[in-house]
DNA sequence: GTAATAGTAATTTTT
DNA sequence: TTACTATTAC
């Protein structure tokens, strides 16, 4: 990350030499973190605690994958491999939760081969409740439903508490859905993705045996992004390190951008209270950016009221003015952004990898991937088309799921009758019906059960009967093949057998899209076969397969070099370019509207959503607004974003918008001077 | 049981 | 503008 930093300075040297005891490192933005992180624990291991001993929690599994090749590198192993850092556990909260779990579950009712439901998976879920229930609710669609009900599992409050606390929904109407939600989960053996963190935490709490179990193995602990820990998350690593207290964390109240996610400020900012011995770092020193983008970084950042105070120190050159440009509508600031990207790629002999255009929400991407490409700029849009979601992935997936999971009713609903075997909603309703009043039976079992036992749904066509003969037949001959043979053949197996392409062909895909759907359901057995071969001889379960996916994120793979990338501001977060562009600066954009309205705790997470985007540049800084946008069809006016105006002038260079000449140049400081006024 | 059509609602951020 | 839903016709 700052390959110009040979040796440690003072700040950095202090706490790579802190090893035992808590510790908290305040991480200004590009003030090599990752940097201090791995030579503290190359310390720890030579200091000879052993690597299996080391536990390092990251928010992403690309930043513990970055970790992981950097301390490749500071820990060159005997035989050329990672030999020394072998046995680390450098993982999310969610997988290490989820090893938690595939270990001790059983105590907590459920069994082993479980289904862990994406937030997709969670909603439909939801959804069947209020089916269920007859639920009619005006304006409590099941989305706010389920942002509750995470919010409310990434709590530490007791369920009667934070119902009648939050003023959304009807208290009572909350801990309705609430529970059956919960029951469904626990009745399909599944658990959420807030679940890979309260169960575990339940585990510790209420077995003593397993704690001590994880606190003999696991002594030295490090937390990454620390100020977006919430707060059973911090009560799951502190439960582990109680004992020793090695606990370090890492990471930058100014940059703390998921309070929306349940994620505290006030954990950072009061760590000291638990922690009153802990030895505390300032790494202050920023080896990234310009100065001009660090003042205006710092001036804007300064707005916010609750943050621990420090000071960007740059230590590189002034650099170039930030440049600003009006654009009359979305387009243009499109065309804008890509013409600037083409001429600097011409004439100051940049590559495509040193651009990034930032932007607050995704649906921002597309126009931009609509010029860039227009003038054959290579580009990759991160996170946009999301792999997991892909109808046919998500196919494929559920089939796997119903292999491992009998109980996951949601996966074998997906796929009965997909491909379509004749198999539909009448078929599917007399099999309900046989479940009434036998809650342990679930549907799967249903459907042995009428196989074995023909006579008992007497309403039940013979082709019908016929073609669930032959689909129980398949699940049970494709379970066995999985237990047989490896997960990537038995995947590869059943892609054949199930004959995708007909159903490609017959939803109406052209042959064109028939090969990328094909490609993509190869690219999930290559998944698999990576898998295998990293682990070396040890054998690779179906689960274990399925675990590792579905904490898998869209971009995980190896960000392709060669190329402009297309981000969101979140994403960005602890990503550097040498040429930043933040688009769609105006009012109800960035800062969002919701956010400004909700509260103003709302608005100064935006700001620091904001301070993130600017100091991801390192050389150059462009910033851009709308004059007008085109929301939900129809040409809106916009004003220039508040945040846009906390810049101060004397850092910017503004752009003239080609062929416009009355109004950007004069306008445009009349209105920031104005914004800035009120 | 499936496919086509008309009508509708909608834009925060993600492990 | 698009993407998804519900209804209808086959």
């Amino acid at each position: 990350m700052s390959p110009t930093v040979e040796k440690l300075n003072p700040e950095q040297n202090t706490a790579v030499n802190h090893l035992h005891g808590p510790l908290l490192i305040f991480a200004a933005a590009g003030t090599g973190k990752t940097r201090v992180i791995t030579h503290r624990i190359q310390k720890l291991i030579q200091a000879g605690i052993p690597p299996g001993a080391i536990v390092a929690v990251t928010f992403t599994n690309k930043a513990a994958r970055e970790m992981r090749d950097r301390l490749g590198k500071l820990l060159p192993g005997k035989n050329g491999r990672r030999q020394s850092g072998r046995g680390m556990v450098l993982a999310t909260f969610h997988s290490l939760g989820n090893r938690i779990l595939r270990d001790h579950i059983c105590e907590l009712g459920y069994h082993l081969p479980y289904s862990i439901f994406s937030a997709d998976d969670s909603l439909s879920l939801l959804a069947e409740i209020y089916t269920e229930k007859k639920m009619t609710l005006e304006n409590l669609k099941e989305d706010r439903i389920q942002t509750l009900i995470s919010f409310y599992k990434n709590s530490e409050e007791p369920r009667e508490t934070f119902a009648e606390k939050q003023t959304r929904v009807p208290a009572d109407f909350f801990l309705e859905v609430l529970t059956a939600y919960e029951e469904k989960l626990k009745y399909l053996n599944a658990v959420d993705f807030d679940d890979l963190i309260r169960l575990p935490v339940r585990l510790l709490r209420d077995f003593p045996g397993i704690l001590q179990g994880y606190r003999k193995r696991w002594s030295h602990f490090l937390v990454d992004e620390f100020q977006d820990t919430n707060p059973i998350q911090y009560n799951f690593i502190k439960t582990l390190s109680a004992d020793k207290k090695n606990i370090c964390v890492v990471g930058d109240d100014d940059q703390s951008i998921y309070a929306w996610r349940g994620a505290d400020l006030n954990i950072i900012l009061g760590f000291h209270r638990d922690y009153p011995e802990a030895q505390v770092v300032k790494l202050e020193r920023n080896y990234r950016s310009t100065a001009r983008i660090l003042e205006a970084a710092s001036h804007v950042i300064a707005n916010n009221v609750e943050r621990a105070p420090k000071v960007l120190k740059a230590t590189g050159l002034a650099g170039e003015l930030i440049k600003l440009y009006a654009a009359p509508d979305e387009v243009q600031e499109a065309i804008y952004v890509s013409d600037t990207i083409k001429t600097s790629l011409i004439r100051r002999r940049r590559k495509p990898e040193d651009f990034a255009i930032l932007f607050r929400t995704n649906f921002q991407s597309r126009l931009f991937e609509q010029e860039l490409r227009k003038r054959n700029i290579p580009l990759h849009v991160v996170g946009g088309y999301k792999f997991f979601e892909r109808r046919e992935i998500r196919d494929l997936i559920a089939y796997l799921r119903l292999l491992a999971n009998p109980r996951d009713e949601l996966s074998l609903l997906r796929i009965i009758n997909r491909p379509v075997r004749g198999i539909g909603e009448k078929t599917i309703a007399r099999m309900q019906s046989l479940r009434e009043g036998e809650t342990s039976r679930s549907l799967f079992d249903s459907l042995a059960l009428i196989v074995s036992e023909p006579g008992l749904l007497p309403g039940l066509k013979k082709e019908a009967m016929a073609e669930l003969v032959e689909f129980l037949n398949l699940i049970e001959e494709e379970r066995k093949n999985f237990t047989k043979n490896k997960v990537s053949a038995s995947i590869q197996g059943l892609i054949k057998r199930l004959d995708f392409r007909r159903q490609f062909l017959r939803d109406g895909d052209e042959e064109s899209a028939v090969r990328a759907r094909e490609l993509n359901l190869q690219e999930l057995v290559n998944m698999a076969a990576y898998m295998e071969q990293d682990a070396q001889g040890e054998e690779v379960s179906l689960f274990d397969f399925l675990g590792r996916i579905s904490l898998l994120t869209a971009d995980d793979d190896d960000a392709p070099g060669g190329r402009v990338q297309l981000i969101t501001v979140h994403q960005s977060k602890g990503l550097e370019f040498p040429v930043v562009f933040v688009a769609g600066l105006e009012e109800g954009t960035f800062p969002s509207r919701r956010s400004v309205e909700e509260s103003e705790a709302g608005l100064a997470e935006e700001r620091r959503l904001f301070y993130v985007a600017l100091t991801r540049a390192r050389e150059d800084l462009y910033l851009s607004y709308c004059l007008s946008r085109r929301r939900a069809g129809a040409l809106v006016e916009c004003e220039v974003g508040r945040l846009l105006s906390e810049v101060p002038t004397h850092l910017l260079d503004v752009i003239h918008a080609e062929g416009s000449e009355e109004s950007p140049p004069l306008s445009l400081a009349d209105r920031l001077s104005a914004s800035r006024l009120d």
